[in-house]
DNA sequence: TAAACATATGAATAATTGTTCACATATAAA
DNA sequence: TTTATATGTGAACAATTATTCATATGTTTA
């Protein structure tokens, strides 16, 4: 045994170095599967563009609706998704509950993926 | 006319300045769906792996499916996706097409991302 | 209390998407 | 040219998800 060439493209010496990259550097699943799916909170204009709204204001849920003029139902569930994953915080005021942002990442990943898709 | 409360929770003034700022400062909506585009691609594990690796070096798609336990066709896939939204380059070096990264927004992002999620 | 308003949410539907399978294309070696 | 290796890709299936509809919860006012 040991005595066949690898079917890979590659060394064996370059694919185990990259099996150590892989197995030392990468995070672990669990954390790269929290990355993903906070990208993925990202990954949708309606969030987007509640994202933006709230970059200028605390707005409460009923105003974020009729600026983008879409259903209080459809934005009340995208709220909840972005409060889960901590990208807005609210509070009650009366009747109503406003909504602002929770932290500068948000700001500062937005500001990334506009330059991204900006170049050239 | 002119005679009837607004219905919703805040005053007119206020939402029409929602409105303002809606139709002012937010981008226009195909560059909205442009970023949310992008998002969408570092949404999946899968490809976030794929950048982890490309991080530390330039790798030839074979590598990538053997360093991630993956298929081939399907690290094939996802790398197309990559180099459509211009987050990894590639180059042919015989029968290998090796993939690396396009720019430096990617390493941006994401480390941003991981802020985010390892906040406490 | 009852009625009105603001928000939250479960269920259902339509649309999107990641992977697999089969096969096509591209390059190198025999 | 034939064979082998590496990569690309269309079709299909399963899984995820954004919105709508109906309704529930929470708060204020009459």
């Amino acid at each position: 045994m040991n005595d066949k060439v690898p079917e890979c493209c590659e060394s064996v010496e370059v694919h185990e170095a990259l099996v150590k990259i892989v197995n030392e550097k990468m995070p672990p699943v669990e954390e790269l599967y929290n990355l993903a799916e906070l990208f993925k909170v990202f990954g949708d204009s309606t969030r987007i563009r509640i994202l933006f709204v709230l970059f200028e204001a605390e707005v409460c849920v009923c105003d974020l609706a009729s600026a983008l003029s879409m259903t209080q139902s459809a934005i009340s569930h995208q709220l909840r998704i972005l409060k889960q994953n901590k990208l807005v915080k609210n509070r009650r005021e009366g009747k109503s509950v406003f909504y602002s942002l929770a932290d500068d990442h948000v700001r500062t990943i937005i500001a990334q993926g506009l330059e991204h898709i900006e170049e050239d």
